[in-house]
DNA sequence: CCACCATGAAGAAACGATTCAGTGAATCGA
DNA sequence: TCGATTCACTGAATCGTTTCTTCATGGTGG
């Protein structure tokens, strides 16, 4: 038994297709009497009807379908959550979400948002996989866009990105709350946003507690295992080292990890450590595990897409284009008071 | 300027649309004069003419689109690469990707097909997020369907999965090509594919070598980093502890470390480890870094897709349904030659 | 010289919805 | 009572392709 199609529905109804169709989309400023609608209704229950969404999709020029354009998808655990948040909100919503990855690339990444468009997406999620600013493809200028995890340089298309600056003020807020005084904090070296937004916090979080500034308690690293265990080392080796480390990352705060073990420091008991990202494969699995902030890539995910489906089915919500997302401390074992 | 259609193609070479279609389809069987053809293709290439995918499907029955439904896409950093695997391969094609995972529940397993098969995929990719065996959802019955990282317990759908066997023989093979002769297995307790096909290798790398299997030598604890954290340590604490550890993944690896740190002993110096995933969160970053067996996810994404593919556009390619992806060894750091 | 056949191309019918432009019948105001 | 609305509904056009069927043309064998 082949799937029942409109005129199947109407035939067994006694009307018309129009009426089928009519009835069935709930169109509005149709009248329709009561007891006809309710003859469609059980007709279509009946025969287990639903319309072709690709005749559908000829007919009105779109897809119930939004493309989530990618430039790395791979190395990053990360991309998973965002991908999560977005296709929930969207399948929930009976969008389907399609997956490219361009691998970064320009050209390719305008090409593939021609190709989307092509297939008449009704809108795209850009998504970078660490908190950037980019020039958007210019193909982009046609569809519904939101950008992931990514500013724009120019326009002010909507984004959303995590609030670096407040995740790295209750960071610190919380080794101050502790009781120490002079912390570290190991960052990245490259200028991205999430460096300056997370010294920018850290800096804030001191001035707020009356601790002054040291440019020496600042060590600038590679953003990664090694780049940490150097960074701290730099700082755990000064005359007057410091009672706890802010890492930029915890990638970071695995190296600095090794680099306390190596000198001698205990966690917590001699150093206080806080990471950011909340990476589920090694905060959780450090010894002591490691308090940190998460990045909240599944709630952004779900939030630009939240955003996406607003703008296809143009609901008004006026507001600024940008969105920071809170990224709440996690508490684990890794901060505790300073010695003595 | 909106989009050109197939008729403004047809109008401009000066020939019918059914010419045009004929032409840029490649339609065998249907011959059309030299002159002609180059006449519509001019024309197509002028007006930048491509046909209109939706229109396309709603005639064919075909989407080029390919669904992937998986389990669980967020916990593991592995979805990401199996996915791109797939999505690449689909992209290249010309396919797309479209994306939804069910949380593992049934019920929405079968709903989730079913929606998509009203969306008319081509076909769908149906993948688990670790090697397991599974019940599939009986709507896939009706479309081509492979499996990813899954064997299914009836019927003989296409399946890849990883060579546990191998890559735990391979693994082992390093350890006793470096010397050792007491070789531990932290393994994993929970009766998953993975860990007996990596308890298979162990055993039968351990026979080849003429060294007999010690029962004692394998500790069965979570798969996680403080199940290998126990798990080495029983291990090492024995009165005879083994020169070197196979540990089942590169968490469990993560706990051994921490074990054989407390312990005292060194890290290849006093015991030799290799994990198995090849986590790039956790394998380059541990000290030294970890010698693992990679698990290929993009590969085996790549091999679905292709292999559906080629299911899709009725390449015979006759084979066993099942394929045992290799799983090559990352040489690190943390091999050495036995103590003494 | 005619019937026949291959050739090259075109017209029109799908595909399965949505929606425009009507169409009888009922209702209404005057 | 009559023209004008309103009501409830319908036939047919439309979206942009692919593909089935038809058709004119000209060459060929008998």
């Amino acid at each position: 038994m082949p799937r029942p199609r409109i005129k199947d529905v109407a035939a067994l109804a006694g009307v018309g297709t129009t009426t089928v169709s009519v009835v069935l989309n709930n169109v509005d400023g149709v009248r329709v009497t009561a007891e006809t609608r309710q003859r469609i209704l059980d007709a279509a229950q009946e025969l287990g009807y639903s319309s072709d969404p690709i005749a559908r999709s000829l007919r009105t020029r779109r897809t119930r379908t939004i493309g989530f354009v990618s430039d790395v998808i791979a190395t990053t655990p990360f991309a998973g959550r965002m991908i999560q948040g977005a296709q929930e909100v969207a399948w929930r919503a009976g969008y389907l979400l399609v997956l490219v990855n361009t691998g970064g690339d320009r050209e390719v990444q305008e090409k593939t948002v021609r190709e989307l468009l092509k297939r008449q997406v009704d809108g795209v999620l850009f998504a970078v996989m660490y908190h950037q600013e980019i020039e958007v493809p210019s193909a982009l200028a046609t569809v519904k866009t939101v950008l992931l995890d990514a500013r724009p340089t120019d326009g002010a298309l909507p984004h959303v990105v995590p609030d670096e600056h407040e995740g790295a003020l209750t960071a610190v807020g919380e080794l101050i709350g502790a009781g120490h005084r002079r912390i570290g904090f190991a960052t990245e070296s490259l200028p991205v946003p999430a460096a300056s937004g997370r010294l920018g916090g850290y800096t804030r979080a001191l001035e707020a507690a009356g601790i002054p500034f040291e440019p020496g308690l600042v060590a600038a690293e590679h953003g990664d295992t090694p780049g940490g265990y150097r960074a701290a080392r730099r700082l755990l080796e000064l005359p007057e080292p410091p009672t706890a480390i802010f890492c930029y990352n915890d990638r970071m705060a695995m190296g600095c990890y090794r680099a306390a073990a190596e000198l001698g420091f205990a966690i917590p008991a001699d150093l206080s450590v806080v990471g950011y990202d909340d990476q589920d494969l090694i905060a959780p699995a450090l010894f002591p595990a490691l308090t940190t902030v998460a990045l909240p890539h599944y709630e952004m995910g779900a939030w630009a897409a939240r955003r996406l489906l607003d703008l296809i089915e143009d609901e008004p919500r006026e507001e600024a284009p940008g969105h920071l997302m809170p990224c709440p401390l996690i508490r684990r074992d890794s901060v505790g008071p300073p010695p003595r």
